[in-house]
This record gives structure tokens, sequence and C-alpha cells, in this order.
DNA sequence: GTTTTTGACAAGAACGGTTCTAATCTGATA
DNA sequence: TATCAGATTAGAACCGTTCTTGTCAAAAAC
């Protein structure tokens, strides 16, 4: 696959498997999720692995690290500028492809060189209403 | 002080101390910040305290859980409704007071019942930039 | 005014997610 | 085939948070 190639790195086994889990399963996979996915495939599996695969993808630009949780870390394959909407009760993530341009005023301009900008909406889903 | 007494808790000494070292410092600060910073005061201070507090506090609604960071929590005095800009180098934290009207499509609105929302712009500041 | 009850505090253990360490393995290159 | 850098593994260490247990102090009940 393309995307795999342009990463520029030693694509072994296991980080094929952790690419194609993450490919596989856009609703932003905790490490965990990962780990125990892969490690049916790769019974030796460690999270060392996983952790320091994850780190590689990341500085390649290859995935994205979600910091919605305190607790854990969620990952995203898909690098593409996009928000997220997450549910309080069943944390799960749906994604919002929309740019919206936000002003800011100047004071912030001058002292802050923007990077990027994350828009997060939380509610509660569907499923989670139901069952009040 | 009035917040204090609408909180409609037992004002200890030790939340007391907590509670002025929030409203002193508005650097968002963490539970640690929080509970080196106390334990000058009350040296047999601990943790445990410093959490239910934060705990108690929170569901009273008299401070906001910041979560920026995934490593940790960070806690803020202000519970009017802002924004943030993080420097992703410090980690300092600057507070925007706008209420940004941000459409949602309809395919969203129909599955979740929106809650709030945060925005948060990462940069460097000035500082960081100046040490390249 | 003493006893009882309630809730807050303290110390440290336990926990969960992540990072680190040290040893081993793999696979590309010479 | 030998070399060598980099990847993998198992488990220890780490860090922030939560839990457990016992103690203490203030308020309520008597």
């Amino acid at each position: 696959m393309e995307k795999y190639r342009q990463l520029n790195i030693k694509l072994t086994p296991q980080r094929l498997a952790i690419l194609d889990y993450l490919r596989d399963n856009t609703n932003h996979p905790s490490a965990e999720d990962i780990f125990k996915a892969v490690k049916k495939k790769f019974p030796t599996m460690s999270f060392a692995t996983v952790y320091n695969t994850l780190e590689t993808l990341l500085n390649k630009g290859g995935i994205h690290e979600l910091k919605i949780e305190t607790g854990k870390k969620r990952y995203d394959y898909d690098v593409t500028p996009h928000h997220h909407i997450i549910c309080i009760k069943c944390r799960k993530i749906v994604d919002l492809y929309k740019d919206y341009k936000i002003p800011l005023p100047d004071e912030i301009t001058r002292e802050f060189e923007l990077i990027n900008k994350t828009v997060e909406f939380y509610g509660t889903c569907r499923n989670c209403k139901k069952r009040h």
C-alpha cells in the first residue's frame, strides 16, 4: 500500500499487523486494543513493540495521537485534519470532517505561533441516550 | 468569600488552602503542583486529601478539570466557559474568552445530544520560540 | 457535658497505562 | 557466511491516580 511505503520504515510483520489493525479499526483504538488484537496473530507480541511502533509511526506522521482521555492515549490512522465528537458515556469517538475557521484575537497571535487546533464536542450518543 | 460559601461544603483548613491555591494560581496546576504548595502549610497533607478535595469541588461545579495532557490532569478555578491555547514546548496554558458558535452537521446532531465543546489551540509561545 | 455519629484526613498499598532496560533475534548488507 | 544496526521480547520501573484502612475532629444526639 502506498501509505505504508511513504512511511519509509522497515516494515516488519509486527509493524504491518499494527498498521493493518489501525487502518481497519477507525474507532480510535488504544494501545491495549491494538496489543490484544495483534497478539492473536503474534502470540509473543509485547507492549513494548506496540508502543515503539506507535512512536515510530507518530514521528513519521503516519498516525495521530488523540489526547481525549486523560488515562490513556488513543490512536488515529487518519491523519487528514478533522475533529471529534465524543460520547461522555461510552467514549465512542466519531469523526467530523469540517474545516472551521476560528479567528484568534491579536493579543494571542502576538504571543503564540499557532500550529494547529482541535475542536472537540462532547455529548451522549443515541445508544447511551436510550438506556438513559 | 462568596464562591466558597456557594460550594456548600465543609470548609476545612486543608480545603481552604487548596481552594486559595487554585484561586491564586491560574496557570492550571496539576494535583502535584497543588500538593507541593499546600504541603508547605500543612506538612501532613496527603495526596488523598488533594484528590478527594478536587473531586468534591468538581462535583459541586467549583472547578474544572482539564484533560489537555494525557499523563496528568490539570485544574482550573475559573469555571466560566472559555478555551485554551497550549504551548507544545513548555505546556503553558493561556485562557481565551471567546464564545465560538460552531455549527454541527445534521447527521451529527441526529446522532448526538451535544453537551459542550472545547476548542484547543496548540502552538509555541514567544518564550519557547526565542530559544528555538 | 458526655457519647455517638458523621465525615474529613493521613499513610501507604494497589492499580493502570506507559516507558525503560537488558537480552535476544532478525534481516539487510558486505 | 559474517557482520551489524535495528526490531522484538519479557519484565521491571515509573508516574499519576484511586483505593483501603485506620485515625481524628467537629457536629448532633442524648
